[in-house]
DNA sequence: TGTACATCAGTGAACGCGCGTTCACTGATGTAC
DNA sequence: TGTACATCAGTGAACGCGCGTTCACTGATGTAC
């Protein structure tokens, strides 16, 4: 019954639709392959159709401008950020070690997508643009998130929000700090990998062993 | 005897250096001014030269190329830095709270020199070229530099030089942060100025708080 | 101090190039009957 | 199922523009005598 569709698996997808879903894929994997060693405001609209394998000019039956893919692109990295609080949060019931858990999802998430993340940390400052600010947004937010986490935890149970706000933009400075560490470190060095790790542990502890204390003095 | 001097003071500058130096002033002030809300690598030699009020092959007399006047201007804002670190170290010495002095001093920094401050934070994480990579190594240099004065303190005389670092990065970086904070304040805001001041007090505070604990689990 | 020549910061024309965007088009896919 | 028309993703020529860089130049400042 599905013979025809075992034959045509291999040949080109059958409707305009999936076509054009195509299409806009390579122009984003484009941009992604080429923002490896480069900031998004030098990428031009002629590179990205070259590079994706069309025409110029038919960038824009997919987007309406540059800065539109750039969009698209923040809004598929904040995915990849958002998988990867789910994972913490997951991987955290399962440990003792919550702060051993947490880098090491980061360490995982951040090496099965650097381009996002290297998207999402060079763009963040790059400019006073669409993106820069879309990125803006998606980090308070994500923030806010791992605020209303921290609240659950005992020791944390009676601060403030403002204070839980400071702590959770520390921890996700501190994080966004690490995987630059990450995406700058030589591909395959495996040890400078383990050190950045461990770093990225002790700043979370340092951080942490300060919370029993704090009430005192707010 | 310096009568002509004072006729001279409103004049042209008498010599060829000097004039040079002045054109050289130009170009780089131009810079500045036009990366206000834009990118290092989005600007154009002929955009410079046209805001310095020269002809755009005069650049060649100043410069080899963009990047190099990048790398001056990277030389320029990591001279600002470092004169602030001088002026925390100093203020410290006379003040019970090194905490709120050292913000106070970075506050205070910060808005006199927002150009610095702003290049600085914007370029940091832009590409791969010579400017990120200037950044970086003057940002690791002003980290050591961060870990001696720590190495100093009471309660940290024993810890190793890897804590020592992992603690100035997790400084400098919470820092760093506070400087975008309060580049992207609305101008004259003090509201949001003082708020922006309360929480880096905070982030720091909670980073030493655990300090005392350390030892016990290192 | 006065003269003759050297230096060199800044000028202006010219170049070839890649850019974003327009337009009329092609031909395969989709739809209505 | 077959036909006739509509849709529309991708094409290719063309445009005007700002770019970095070259070159020969100008004329004020500097230097040697």
């Amino acid at each position: 019954m599905n013979a025809p569709k075992l034959i045509d698996v291999t040949a080109e997808p059958a409707t305009r639709h999936e076509r054009k879903e195509r299409t806009r894929r390579a122009l984003l994997d484009a941009a992604l392959k080429l923002l490896a060693d480069r900031n998004f405001a030098s990428l031009s609209l002629r590179e990205v159709t070259k590079e994706a394998g069309i025409v110029p000019t038919a960038f824009y039956r997919h987007f309406s401008s540059m800065e539109e893919l750039g969009v698209a692109l923040v809004g598929e990295s904040v995915r990849t950020l958002r998988d990867m609080l789910r994972s913490a949060r997951d991987d955290r019931r399962r440990t003792g070690d919550i702060i051993h858990a947490s880098v090491r999802t980061l360490y995982e998430h951040v090496r099965a997508h650097e381009d996002h993340f290297r998207f999402l940390t060079r763009e963040r400052y790059a400019g006073t643009g669409a993106i820069s600010r879309a990125i803006a947004v998606e980090l308070k937010l994500f923030s806010s998130e791992l605020a209303i986490d921290l609240a659950r935890f005992e020791y944390l149970r009676e601060w403030s929000a403002e204070d839980l706000h400071m702590m959770s933009d520390l921890l996700v400075t501190a994080m966004m700090a690490t995987v630059v560490d990450l995406l700058e470190a030589r591909p395959g060095d495996t040890e400078t990998d383990e050190m950045i790790v461990r770093t990225a542990e002790k700043r979370l502890r340092l951080v942490v062993l300060g919370v029993p204390d704090w009430r005192s003095r707010a």
